[in-house]
DNA sequence: CTGAAAGCGCTAACAC
DNA sequence: GTGTTAGCGCTTTCAG
């Protein structure tokens, strides 16, 4: 591989002002500018990055930590994501924690040895001490820690849960149930939340019952399964905080032979390409996905360049509408 | 952040014993050893790997390289080479090429720059002027190419596919059609020939029919739509080279009022999660993912390391029975 | 606007 | 077993 020592003997100047050509053209003259471009294409210069980094202690590469790479849902962010920080110049590592807190602490450890500059962080199921020392700029995307103030990019979970929720009030639904995430998950409290201060205005309170699962089909299906059980108490609508529980629990209704829409309705959250296969399909809050990671992206590259960011940015969604809910006990 | 001087001087060494401490600890003695351990304990000390890659000409780093980073069934295939990179001091740079040759080179771009030290194509939709000129070990996955010989380690596509349509005839279909994936893409040859050679076994190659998706669930839906349009010509069952058709093909079966399994059966291939969520159950063919992805890793770092491999690894494929497939005309 | 020169942090001959 | 030394390829003062 040529160096810049090759293109400089080339273009008949010191590597220094090569090296200025490529960095910042407008300090070289014109006519330099344009030997150095004959040069490098002449030998088949490309930079080697190592060096770079080396010299300027930065490493142009961000990590994306998520907390399970097969969820479908994180791909449309990832690829928002991707369109900026290559735009910038800049790679994307993404860093699948897997729920293992060692997963993410090698991951933050890349931080001080300069092979990340930054981190974005798609889910708060890590180490809180990591996020206090990391020592180089962190974002957040969707999801955020109750006691930690990061810049944040996300959608409004308690209104969204207000959406739906008053969704199916409108239909008629009197007992509404609702298989959330993680309850240690803020988003997930919040959601929760929305679904509960709902139900309250609207005196509904009463057959309110919130049961937790992972985001995972079989979570979904096993606790819809429960749900279902006893008829006395069976919801007529259930809201979901992923599509995956959505789906396991189009499952169980199956099993239990409940007709959706017609004796149960079902909501799910984040609109994942299943959403539209599955059997109904599934009415479900959209997030704008694309976008969320386009702007995450944005703002951790402002921060590195010591911009000034908005901290907290706010994206809308909305409630999709297909097969899976209906008026109650229309079957 | 301290450097490896300030670990020599805390150990009272030169910086190449702190170097050899670490790199090859069985050339320093065991109390010099202790010595740098307590020294680099003491200020805290982790060396730059920019630095380190820059003079050893390497970035220990492996691109890995897939056309969709959406499907579900490429990430237990990258956990499995996660698992072996990491072991190894690898990491692993995630390509979505996106059917985009631009962003393949892009990829490959990083080669002779020794920002990656090697490639794992998922995919063999790239330009295979790329792949001929790498300047650097390649290993393929799941898929190979046609005219171009690289270490492979995948699944016995033919057999796969001779399985799946035995099955179907040992079940009495004698009108089995094929979703295929694209038909440039060499596995997909080989499912179909496999699909062929064994219809004309049985003598059921009249009523072949093989029509072309792209792995999608709507490439499945839409032509599933026309596979079952005609009554006259209608197949008893459908064989898809993904489950995601399979699934399209799933719904199009439930607008057209067709049941499955009574009037058609279907069967998937890879086995992905929502296969056992969807309505019915998918009978499927699984490849085995994890281990597919740990040994194409296993493969690269080998010739890496300058080992011979053995070039061509086949992993057994499994045909899941779920409930999409039954004995035809049973409804 | 350009060149000389120092050095980022680390490793690998090469000496001892 | 350990230290000395010369760079890996690049950027960036500092002079001119």
């Amino acid at each position: 591989m040529p160096t810049i020592k090759d293109v400089a003997k080339a273009a008949g100047c010191s590597t220094a002002t090569v090296s200025r050509a490529l960095a910042s053209p407008e300090k070289v003259s014109e006519a330099t500018r344009s030997r150095v471009a004959q040069a490098i294409a002449e030998v088949g210069y490309a930079p080697n990055v190592a060096a770079r980094n080396l010299r300027r202690a930065e490493s142009r590469t961000i990590v994306t930590l998520l907390p399970d790479i097969s969820n479908p849902f994180f791909s449309e962010i990832i690829n928002g994501m991707e369109e900026i920080a290559h735009k910038a110049g800049y790679q994307i590592l993404i860093g699948d924690c897997e729920r293992d807190p060692a997963r993410a602490e090698a991951y933050f450890n890349l931080l001080p040895t300069n092979q990340a500059d930054g981190i974005i962080l798609l889910t708060s199921d890590i180490p809180p001490a990591l996020v206090r020392h990391a020592g180089a700029p962190l974002v957040m995307a969707c999801e955020f820690f109750s006691d930690i103030d990061l810049p944040t990019v996300a959608i409004d979970n308690y209104q969204a849960a207000c959406h739906a929720i008053g969704y199916l009030a409108s239909l008629g639904h009197e007992r509404i149930a609702t298989i959330a995430g993680p309850i240690s998950n803020p988003i997930c409290r919040e959601r929760t939340q929305g679904y509960h201060d709902t139900l309250r205005s609207l005196g509904l309170e009463a057959a309110a019952r919130v049961v937790e699962g992972d985001f995972g089909f079989r979570s979904g299906y096993q606790q819809g399964l429960a749900l279902l059980q006893d008829e006395a108490l069976r919801p007529s609508a259930i809201f979901c905080h992923s599509d995956e529980m959505a789906i396991g629990v189009l499952k169980a209704a199956r099993q239990r032979n409940i007709d959706v829409p017609g004796s149960l309705s079902v909501v799910g959250f984040d609109n994942i390409g299943f959403s539209e296969y599955c059997e109904p399909e599934l009415t479900t809050v959209s997030q704008p996905r694309h976008e969320i990671g386009q702007q995450a992206m944005r703002m951790l590259l402002s921060i590195l360049a010591g911009e000034d960011v908005v901290r907290r940015q706010t994206l809308s969604t909305q409630l999709i509408l297909r097969k899976s809910t209906g008026r109650p006990g229309c079957a």
